[in-house]
DNA sequence: GCAAAAGTGTTGTCCTTACACCCATGC
DNA sequence: GCATGGGTGTAAGGACAACACTTTTGC
């Protein structure tokens, strides 16, 4: 019977698949991505995001961590799936199918250990063309980010574990298009009761340093809610 | 060039692709899956969701699409892309990627036309064992329906065009697994807006007949909001 | 007239918003 | 001492939750 299960998938067209990689970062006030210079000569100078075809039994999560080892140096970064794009034309070379992940770090904690293709950080809303159909790949993550931020949080895997309130609330300002107010941003997160003063202050600033928070996952994990309410 | 980039994707290994539609509906107040019994000897007697293999130039939209089509004799029905599955070990006829699509319809507007492998309606909260990961995918497409029909009026792809506050009501109930207030529940979509009143009214009843409604997608579509808040 | 569900309003609570003043630090 | 941003409180308005009675229909 194993048998007739491998012949059933002998008789099924092969695909090359690849999983592709957006790579978000947060300096200066601004979402940044990291992009390299395409492999190949047709998108000559074009920025095209982290990829790499799948290998053969390995799985889609595996294969991009791989690809973001390879192509950054890191590991244990935040990864999650985001969606599938399979135009038939969207590789020059033929099908290709592709998965694609996002993946938000913090850029001071995570160095760059390698800078082949010319591996850098790019503003996300200033990026004009990219190879294959990556710039619409790149739109869509960044509106899936826009939604996933506001309900789960991704902010705190975009920054330092001891973070001042000033540079979360920037994360949701420079993602989100909006002007937040101080105080009731501040009151929302104290509310919300996630948020661990680490009684250290910042440093090296020009004005009155503020405090430093950590992120408590162990108590959202528990405390998370369930049903929300209907809202559209 | 263009001979470059097909010789690079020559290299690439090839896996079988597969779509899995999730196909749901609501019938007497309870969600329901359309399954069939499992083509393999295999998994002779189990129950399987509706897939087949993606054809060689075809994209997963389409084919997800086509597979509604061959598999229910339905077309036009809403779908939306889930997410990819590739553990290497999840079908026994070696490694094939499935990219799975839910699909949210109105059991009454769509008769089934075709009855292949015993193709049924079956309550999603009573299916014990199913064929491949099939089950793992059934629960992930629920938990996924849970939460996106809270921020999406997708609701309204379960019910026919004209529909009483009960049914919407009865859908939220069931899928949220709730109780709701009914003066609430008509207060909260009163105040939306995008309920219409048909000015026709429930028949067949053996109690007062309630009004149908019917969803303006277009002032929905003008009017959604864009920053809802952090709520996590 | 009885059963069953439709239709309707009010009140209290909580969450959200808007807004202004003092404080700590670097220069 | 001045510029810069940190830290705090309060009041008004809006959304949501809780809750009971009357109405319409089929039988």
């Amino acid at each position: 019977m194993l048998k007739d299960a491998a012949e059933l998938v002998k008789s099924y067209p092969r695909v090359p698949l690849t999983v592709d990689c957006v790579i978000l970062g947060f300096i200066d006030n601004s979402l940044k991505v990291l992009l390299i210079k395409s492999d190949l000569p047709l998108y000559h100078g074009q920025l095209s995001l982290l990829g790499d075809n799948v290998h053969a039994e390995e799985d889609l999560d595996t294969a991009a961590n791989r690809v973001l080892k390879e192509r950054t140096g890191m590991a244990n970064v935040y990864l999650e799936q985001v969606h599938t794009f399979s135009k038939p034309d969207r590789h020059p070379g033929g099908r290709v199918v592709t998965t694609v992940y996002a993946s938000l770090l913090d850029t001071k904690h995570h160095a760059l250990l390698i800078h082949d293709n010319e591996l850098k950080w790019h503003s996300v809303n200033q990026i004009q063309g990219m190879a294959f159909d990556h710039k619409i790949i790149l739109d869509f993550c960044f509106q899936w980010l826009q939604k996933r931020i506001q309900e789960h949080p991704l902010a705190f895997n975009l920054l330092p574990v001891k973070f001042s309130l000033r540079q979360l609330q920037n994360v949701y300002e420079a993602i989100l298009n909006v002007k937040l107010d101080r105080r009731n941003f501040r009151k929302k997160f104290a509310a919300m009761g996630f948020l661990q003063d680490t009684s250290e202050m910042e440093t090296l600033v020009t004005h009155r340093p503020g405090k430093l928070y950590s992120f408590d996952f162990v108590s959202y994990e528990q405390k998370k809610k369930n049903f929300m309410g209907i809202d559209f």
